[in-house]
DNA sequence: AACTTTTTTATTTTCGAAAATAATTGACAT
DNA sequence: ATGTCAATTATTTTCGAAAATAAAAAAGTT
């Protein structure tokens, strides 16, 4: 007898248009600043007003996007300010996100956070090949890297508060990408928090967290300088 | 010479029907759970489908309203976990976001206060003469008495995660309103708050920030648990 | 030329209806 | 009666165009 495959269940457009803006500006596809026109994004997107609309309507509460009443919408704009004022509540909350999933994660959680590292470790090698050009799939990767090491803490308010600052940070790592010459070893850091995690060793994998985020803070900085040069 | 009046910019449709919709879940108009069907909110707010669907996008990002793809918008519903959870983060967020205006309010900030505990008071004087009835006077200028209190602090990531944080918790402030006998006396609590505020006492304010947050738990465990005693 | 005012064009926002989907009802078979 | 399937109704989601507004260009004035 045929079993009855169950399809996936066909995603709205509105949520379609937010995943794929969410991802492009992520991916720095559409660049910090600028405008959102909502031809150019019917166009890309495939869609009508509608549900272009309402992806940027969300992504703008996320603050991903702003928007000007009847002005439109732009990518939200990058400084180093801003940068650091997101490290700073990171420092508070992701902590205390972690510790939470820690002490709550079963071995799903494990086998997911070894599942993203496997695939963000596989994207890696590919963008140590090509230092030029910003993988798409790495930041996706790195993206549910943080996720899954947080995924266990059972509180959804943490969970949304983390991804949220997450998401707007990562587009200052494109921004610092696209600007340095040497190129970080992020990647060990992000193998010995993992280790840490795994472990349950909640104080090793809180300082290392907080450490990773104290270099990419100052990294950052550096950037941020460095731009400031030559551009004036 | 006729000075031109600067005219109060026209609102976009979209953001009114935010604001009468946020307002009138906090006030309780619509009750948790409770489904949000187009036709009524329509009717209700005078507006197309459009507005109606970006406000509840925009609810539903900031927790006041859930959403099931194809089957529509609800007011979230509330549960003590929830509650507990938040009221979690807030004691960590909240004294923070204190601090940083306590160190950088100027006399408007003060002033802002001032006149929002002021009005919080009439209306808390017309509430007790009618206290069945739940004013959404009193609840607007509640939000604004919170909001003002944080409102120097310079770190627009804060303030937005601390406003939100507070609307949600506004909902169950209306459960609790609406069971408890013997109403709490939380305007002199808000008094004390403000005192230490205005007199500059960071470790003062926190400290009694954090009771007034205690309390309020404490006081929803009892309500949550009355509750289901006379549900069952 | 510089500064307003008017006209034109570009863009956002809103509407009302069509399409897609979910929920309900009714008919039929077991 | 109970369950399944088809038909009807209710509701959400999306579309395409109209209305409202902003931006740019053109014309007129000092």
């Amino acid at each position: 007898m045929a079993r009855e495959v169950k399809v996936e269940a066909k995603k709205v457009r509105s949520e379609e248009a937010y995943v794929m803006l969410r991802d492009s500006i992520l991916a720095g596809v559409y660049k910090p600043g600028e405008k959102l026109k909502f031809e150019n994004l019917q166009a890309d997107l495939g869609l009508s007003v509608s549900p272009v609309r309402e992806a940027l309507t969300k992504l703008t509460t996320e603050g991903l996007v702003v928007s000007a009443e009847r002005k439109g919408f732009h990518v939200a704009p990058i400084s180093l300010d801003e940068f650091m004022d997101i490290t700073r509540i990171r420092k508070v909350m992701e902590p205390m996100a972690l510790c939470d999933a820690i002490d709550h994660g079963d071995e799903e959680w494990e086998t997911r956070i070894l599942r993203a590292f496997h695939f963000l470790t596989k994207e890696r090698d590919i963008k140590r090949s090509t230092p030029l050009v910003y993988n798409a799939k790495w930041v996706q990767w790195h993206r549910e890297f943080h996720c899954a090491l947080n995924a266990a803490c059972p509180s959804k308010q943490l969970l949304q508060i983390t991804e949220n600052l997450f998401d707007q940070t990562e587009r200052y790592r494109f921004f610092s990408a696209s600007t340095r010459k040497t190129p970080r070893k992020t990647h060990d850091e992000h193998q010995a928090i993992m280790d840490a995690v795994l472990a349950r060793d909640k104080e090793k994998a809180c300082k290392l967290l907080d450490s990773h985020l104290n270099k990419t803070a100052e990294n950052l900085k550096v950037v941020f300088k460095e731009n400031e040069k030559t551009s004036i």
